[in-house]
RNA sequence: AGUCCCGUAGCUCAGUUGGUUAGAGCGCUACACUGAUAAUGUAGAGGUCCCCGGUUCAACUCCGGGCGGGACUACCA
């Protein structure tokens, strides 16, 4: 083989990202790494659908390297890693964009203006919008993802397995239907999304009338502590509202558990009345001006505006729990087991009486607790039999007219209520009202006023939401809503969440754990229009139901409908069940509005209408294990192949999204988990902090990042900086410096290679050299390798991407250029093609071949460049490219941990004595005589004579003498071993402390001699050994002595004529060799030296001509008169100006 | 409001089971090196380890309570 390895000018790393994609392209090399070696099998991995209406981000990038570093490796280690791509099509967001786009609300669709069918059309359109760009940066960052045939979350197939597992829900009870309080827009008719009520000027400040009502107890075993010291009958508890239209609702009354009550006497500031009330101690004041206290009752008539008060009991919030009381407002009768007090965390003592008046049927927190509690909502049969809240969709009290004639009978109190039926709750839902018009929360204040009820009624300023269409406030308002019953497994979820492998784990144990310990059932129903819609039916009445589970059955229920007249054709009836083709599958539409149009037929013989919600696209994404494969309509056989996943990884803010609708639906269809291992990383930033957003115009473009720099520096910054899960402060500067602190160094050290393996014709055809008649420092860069393998494999394994590119950048920079490169550097050039020198290539080669498939997985271009260019040369591997290379063993019998620490010994001593010589500015190639090392323990000295030569030549120092530890020139110092004297003296460790290091000279001289030293401390007699201190030689008087913990070493800065001529000659090599540089001379070309005679060199040249000559190729290095010889060079050396000449020889 | 993450040098981050000189890189300053050379090395300056309490002989590290930054979820009488 006659090649060469490559030889480059730069290093640009955009280049190589474009030709290595060239290089994969023309090889397969991605179909071809997707197989097993040695029936490992599958690495399952998911890959969590992005939606292809937006443009992709740099936080994508951070994504999509954890998942492909992780993929990659694991198909180094021989699994099959199919990554199956996909697409989430559905959604709000492409719905919103869609009616932007087309300057249309949601309010149009299925109107004149557009069409279901149209919009939807659009949608379908718009959701693949962005694919070439997407596609486009998963090439370039080099993310290998199988885009051939992605699934996608339209298909009638994908959306059929979601219909089955709906199915398989509904067969077992867990789908069920419920309500939800929902923002609502009675002006507009609709529900509103957050979303909807986050657009800004939607929260308002209004006026309101506010009322604190009288609930009055109910004298029995639990209230009646209650009742001790009263001089009034009867007890209230006070309560708050901003909506006194929501208090003929109430069914409960909530109070803090850990909040403190009190109990009061005072008199009701209308009426006169005298009252004992409950209410928060932290807002006694509020209601209770403090300077009233001091007046006495007998003081008080009714009308005074002072009104006095004394407080009688305090008690906390949990003695209250249970208490029953009287109903406020009459009006209608609820459930049973209404009117208790219940506690829930949300009450606070900010405002009002911190007590919590709950309507469940308009509060989202009321609901809730309600339900908690089995508290009944305020709910009313209508004409049509359903049940439903105290107003009606258009905001109005309901009409009795509209209510159920035998439950108007049995339940409505129609003389009080009837004043009130029919009434608007807000004023604004009503045009015929103006703004000066009572409104019904002050009517019903009025009324509780006049009945001894209210405290205070006071308007006041809140905000309040708004709708943005209509302008009109917005009710909480309960909607009917299809839920799953996820309630059902809170136990089982929680269970095998704790079996994943969660990086960071808090997030598993913390964000994760927490949701699910409190986790309410999945609100799945939207009411939007393109998005897998509900596969249930149902008669008029309600009564009859059907959930469809696939294609196969809705065309036979069809038939049936058919049968029975109520469909004309059948749109599926193209379908062929069991033929799973696209083809097969493009012949009908799940879709809305086809499956709207769809009429089934009830067991009873009665029409079946679809319900008209869609479901949350989280269940889209969520099944997407299942609906991926068709399940189970396909891959029904090796499901277990695909399920469930290896290894996921996404945002953390998919915790709630993706992560939980995974997790749920396996753990209620499979009873397994989803996932086994997961990393969830954090946000990408801007450097300054800031969340990017394109408003801010702070956003970082992936594409050209990936331009400038190409994708390995920026997948290493992205990975190496921190911990993924951490926040990522983007900052090109970081980028930078992995370019060219990383890549640049690596890049450098084998350039060097080539250069020299090229000169010396190297290609690695030798025999490996026997690795015990490798020098030291050869086995010394090989064990670190090793231990490099084998670190970098368990961090790989651990999912500890950080870690493993740390470890291996510092391997490249430190230890294998900026230590073995350097100390070798004089192995490489010159001198014969022996054992040593091949031993050196030997190693460098591994190194930097083991370094590329190490790295592979996450630096996957350069890598692949660098493997290439190493192993296209050597033929050592077969592989065309890394990626399809096995992930490098290591060989635990190449670990040598004693010789690794020698090496350590050796870089510190030298690095303390490069520093002596910095102190006193004497050059490194100024050649010293000698160092001195006292010994600070039995072994050193072996030690470092195994790398004395080392040492020496790169301090440039002849030799070395070691000073044994009693010799009286040392100056020790003695610290106390905390770690041992800390267990056994505990309290006296302070004044041992000031003891040991006390201690003149002589003892510390003399507990090195014995061994143990005695004193004693507070006449306790205290015994110390040798292990319970740590002695070293800190300084030798009259010498340069430095010293890092417990080595010492001293330098001779003793110059002699000798040394200085030595020193001299140097100084000649170095200015030789850079006017060759400078002359643009070959490396291997031979040259002629003449040198100026002058008293200052003419010793120093005699001696070390030979010398000379052999460090810069020079055939001849002689002394001449050259005083004005053409060509001739001036160089200074310690001031003195000397011409020299240098010429090609021959 | 709840849950979680983060807080160590000007910046980006390490810091093993608590142990007494708290580290690295970048940046800055100075010096050196120079057949890896638009590289590199050595050193210096730079720290109330966010604050307050507690546990302990000993706390950057463990516990409690705050503060600040961020994310998610929720939303109120």
């Amino acid at each position: 083989m006659g090649k060469r390895f490559p030889e480059y000018k730069t290093l640009d790393l955009s280049k190589i990202n474009k030709d290595i994609l060239k290089i994969w392209d023309e090889n397969d090399t991605f179909r071809k790494s997707v197989r097993e070696i040695d029936g490992k099998g599958e690495f399952v991995f998911y890959e969590g659908p992005p939606s292809a209406n937006g443009i992709p981000g740099i936080h994508h990038v951070m994504a999509r390297t954890i998942k492909d570093t992780i993929c990659r490796y694991k198909t180094q280690c021989g699994y099959e890693v199919k990554r199956k791509a996909g697409w989430d099509t559905h959604g709000l967001p492409i719905e919103l964009g869609v009616e932007k786009a087309l300057g249309i609300t949601k309010e149009d669709i299925g109107t004149e203006k557009i069409s279901i069918i149209d919009f939807n059309k659009a949608c379908r359109r718009d959701v693949m919008r962005y694919t070439d760009q997407w596609e486009d940066l998963t090439r370039k960052m080099g993310y290998w993802l199988n885009m051939d045939h992605p699934y996608l979350t339209y298909d009638n197939r994908y959306i059929e397995t979601l219909w089955w597992l709906l199915k398989q829900l509904y067969t077992k009870g867990f789908l069920y239907q419920g309500y939800t309080i929902q923002p609502y827009s009675p002006a507009a008719g609709t529900g509103l999304s957050s979303h909807e009520l986050n657009l800004p000027g939607c929260y308002k400040d209004v006026k309101d009338t506010t009322c604190i009502a009288l609930f009055q107890l109910i004298r029995d075993e639990k209230s009646e502590f209650l009742f001790n010291h009263n001089d009034t009958p009867s007890v209230h508890i006070m309560a708050w509202t901003t909506t006194p239209w929501t208090l003929p609702s109430n069914t409960a009354l909530a109070v803090g558990k850990e909040i403190k009550y009190i109990k009061v006497r005072s008199f009701n500031p209308y009426s006169g009345e005298p009252i004992t009330v409950i209410l928060a101690k932290d807002l006694l004041h509020s209601l209770f001006p403090e300077a009233n206290g001091g007046i006495h009752f007998s003081e008080y008539k009714p009308g005074d505006k002072k009104v006095p008060y004394k407080v009688i009991d305090e008690f906390p919030g949990s003695k209250l729990e249970g208490i029953n009381y009287e109903q406020l407002i009459d009006w209608v009768k609820p459930d049973k087991g209404a009117f208790r007090v219940l506690t829930g965390d949300f009450v606070t003592t900010e405002d009002g009486t911190g007590i919590v008046h709950i309507a469940p049927t308009f509060g989202a927190d009321d609901y809730k607790i309600a339900k908690e509690y089995n508290v009944p909502p305020m709910i009313l049969k209508r004409k049509d039999g359903s049940m439903g809240p105290m107003v009606d969709k258009k905001g109005y009290m309901i009409p009795i007219s509209d209510l159920d004639d035998k439950f108007v009978k049995e339940r409505v109190n129609f003389n009080t209520y009837s004043v009130f039926a029919g009434r608007p709750v807000k004023n604004e839902y009503d045009e015929s009202l103006s703004e000066n018009t009572d409104t019904l929360d002050v009517d019903i204040a009025v009324m509780l006023k006049l009945s001894g009820k209210a405290f205070r009624i006071e308007k006041q300023v809140h905000s309040y939401p708004h709708c943005w269409r209509t302008d009109k406030p917005v009710l909480y308002y309960p909607l009917d809503a299809w839920f799953i019953r996820t309630t059902a497994f809170r136990e089982r979820l929680i269970e095998l969440n704790n079996t994943i492998n969660w990086k960071p784990q808090s997030t598993g144990s913390g964000r994760f754990g927490k949701w699910l310990e409190n986790l309410v059932d999945w609100n799945l129903s939207r009411s939007r229009f393109w998005g897998t819609p509900l596969p249930i039916w149902i008669t008029e009445d309600r009564k009859e139901e059907k959930c469809i589970g696939s294609a196969e059955e809705l065309k036979a229920e069809i038939e049936k409908s058919i049968k029975a007249g109520f469909m004309k054709k059948n749109p599926l009836a193209a379908f062929i069940p069991g033929d799973n083709t696209q083809e097969n599958y493009e012949k009908f539409d799940l879709h809305r509005p086809f499956v709207d149009e769809i009429i089934l037929i009830s067991p009873s013989g009665k029409k079946m209408f679809r319900e008209p919600d869609l479901i949350d696209v989280w269940f889209d994404s969520g099944a997407m294990p299942y609906a991926q494969a068709h399940y189970p309509f396909e891959n029904k056989e090796n499901f277990s192949d695909k399920f469930p996943a290896d290894f996921i990884a996404e945002g953390v803010d998919q915790t709630r999204g993706w992560f939980f609708t995974l997790h749920t639906i396996a753990v209620m269809t499979s009873d397994s988990v989803a996932f086994k291992n997961i990393i969830s990383n954090g946000l990408v930033l801007d450097k300054n902090g800031n969340k990017m957003s394109k408003r801010l115009k702070n956003a970082v473009d992936p594409f050209s990042t990936i331009e400038e720099y190409g994708s390995d520096p920026l997948r290493w910054y992205m990975l190496t900086n921190a911990q993924p899960w951490d926040n990522l402060k983007f900052d090109f500067a970081g980028v930078d410096e992995v370019k060219r602190k990383f890549f640049g160094t690596l890049y450098n050290t084998y350039s060097f290679f080539a250069l020299y393996a090229n000169v010396d014709n190297f290609r690695y055809n030798e025999k490996d050299i026997p690795i015990n008649e490798r020098p030291e420092i050869d086995r010394w860069i090989i064990s670190l390798l090793n231990s490099l393998v084998k670190e970098v494999g368990n961090c790989y394994e651990d999912y500890d991407l950080t870690r493993a590119g740390r470890a291996i950048q510092d391997f490249v920079t430190e230890n294998l250029s900026n230590w073995y490169v350097r100390l070798n550097r004089k192995r490489y050039w010159g001198g014969d093609y022996d054992q040593d020198k091949i031993a050196a290539y030997q190693a460098l080669y591994t190194c930097l071949e083991t370094i590329s498939m190490l790295t592979a997985p996450i630096a996957p271009f350069y890598m692949d460049m660098l493997f290439r260019d190493l192993s296209i040369t050597t033929g050592k591997y077969k592989e065309e490219s890394v990626h399809l290379t096995r992930f490098p063993n290591y060989d635990e019998k190449l670990i040598d941990k004693d010789l690794e620490e020698r090496m350590d010994i050796a870089q510190k001593i030298s690095s303390m004595i490069l520093g002596l010589r910095r102190k006193v500015s004497i050059k490194v190639r100024q050649p010293l005589a000698k160092i001195m090392i006292p010994l600070p323990d039995k072994t050193f000295k072996k030690k470092f004579e195994a790398v004395k030569d080392l040492v020496l030549t790169e301090v440039n120092v002849k030799e070395v003498e070691y000073i044994d530890d009693t010799a009286a020139i040392l100056v020790k110092k003695i610290k106390p071993n905390f770690k041992t004297l800390g267990p056994k003296y505990g309290k006296l460790m302070k004044e041992i402390s000031s003891v040991v290091s006390g201690l003149s000279q002589q003892e510390i001289v003399s507990f090195e001699a014995n061994k143990s030293h005695s004193f004693s401390i507070n006449e306790q007699q205290i015994t110390l050994t040798i292990e319970d201190v740590e002695i070293i030689s800190e300084d030798i008087p009259g010498w340069q002595v430095a010293n890092e913990g417990r080595l010492t070493v001293a330098l001779d800065i003793t110059v002699t004529d000798e040394l200085r001529y030595e020193g001299i000659a140097r100084e000649f090599v170095n200015r030789i060799q850079n006017i060759r540089k400078e002359n643009g001379y070959d490396v291997t070309d031979k040259i002629t030296v003449q040198i100026e005679d002058h008293e200052f060199v003419h010793e120093a040249i005699k001696r070390h001509a030979a010398y000379i000559g052999s460090q810069t190729l020079a055939t001849s290095v002689s002394l001449a008169a050259l005083v004005k010889s053409s060509g001739s060079r001036e160089v200074e050396i310690d001031e003195v100006v000397i011409k020299i000449l240098v010429n090609k020889a021959g």
